[in-house]
DNA sequence: GTCTAATGAGTTGTAATTAC
DNA sequence: GTAATTACAACTCATTAGAC
């Protein structure tokens, strides 16, 4: 397919990673529910990851712990698209740069997906021909709050002073793609984030 | 699948010459180092909002968060049209730039249009056989949330202002997990009623 | 060879712009 | 103000490649 494409000129790379995360203290309270929460991280990621990873080069394969995978897996399992504060979370509670969870979040929806197509075994019903898998597809914005605690607040209270800025800067996709990968995780920091929801049925 | 599809639908305006040089000077502290990582939403505005008239980018596409969208929608749904000081409000309120709410209100007028326009909206059952479109983020329905909790309208107060959702309608869609049986959860917010109607051309 | 993290092209919805 | 357009940002899906 790709191949005829008219191709843009793949341009280089040059991502820098950004190197992000220390490990800070986490909150006690932040796992979801029942989670294991992971009590002796110190899995650590190549360090390819952001030390350097050659210029140009794809960014070394991540081999995540048993660990975080439980984590992720456990994340994952209750709630499939998570919202960038949820990304956060892990982030900074598995030590793992925002962008691999994301990465590793798609990628499993991926694999769900596909698992789940074929995964009938005896085939049976036919029901539409559309892989619904979305179908349980709940939009993207999970609040997953708490359990236990009264619903109280989620969160902010509006600094009014200062915002920060986010920043967050990519540059068009034609001219040069990989700005994503590597400049500015895109919100990696900035801690805003937050969460928004398509809510709009129609369209199109 | 692709088939042959044009190459970009859209991109391409012009060029521009990006100036990324923009220094992206990216905030090395973002999760404040010390604090809870998890967490704090606050809605943050770019700050390239209104200091000059676009420079050399586009301000950055603000992201809602889930409250205030549910806030402005309910404000919509009862003036589509409000006054200035209505903003102002909202903006308080909210806090966000004016320019923001004010923009927010033009879309949303024009979205109320539109979709009104070409879509009954009265529900759409129709097996719409689009290809594959994969309709991703389509369910507006969380899937979340907790039975009774009472969180759900706490507007709290987001730091200044204290709320009052003048007009706060129900704007939440139902939550109804409708597991299977549904081919085609398009689900449209209103399900019926609520025409939109509104939206006269107001009266100046 | 398998498995899967990483990549990138393509799609969609919509905030921000521009034109009117 | 509306209408049309542009630029993002978040996603899917197909691929590519790195470690076993």
């Amino acid at each position: 397919n790709p191949a005829l494409l008219g191709q843009q000129p793949q341009l280089s790379p040059a991502l820098l990673e950004v190197a992000q995360n220390q490990p800070l203290t986490l909150s006690p309270c932040s796992l979801s529910p029942g989670l294991p929460a992971n009590t002796s991280p110190q899995p650590q990621t190549t360090d390819l990851h952001r030390g350097e990873p050659h210029r140009g080069r794809r960014s070394s394969r991540t081999r995540f712990t048993e660990q975080q995978l439980e984590t992720l897996q456990g994340v994952f399992e209750a709630t499939p698209y998570p919202r960038e504060e949820e990304y956060d979370r892990l982030s900074a509670l598995l030590s793992l740069p925002n962008r691999v969870i994301v990465v590793w979040f798609q990628n499993a929806r991926q694999r769900a997906h596909n698992s789940g197509e074929d995964e009938g075994q005896g085939d049976s019903q036919n029901e539409n021909s559309m892989d619904l898998t979305y179908e349980y597809y709940t939009h993207p914005d999970s609040p997953v709050l708490d359990s236990s605690t009264p619903c109280t607040d989620s969160d902010h209270l509006t600094a009014k002073g200062e915002q920060t800025p986010p920043t967050r800067k990519q540059e068009d996709k034609i001219i040069s793609p990989q700005a994503n990968t590597s400049p500015a995780p895109v919100h990696t920091q900035n801690g805003t984030s937050d969460a928004d929801c398509f809510l709009q049925p129609c369209s199109h």
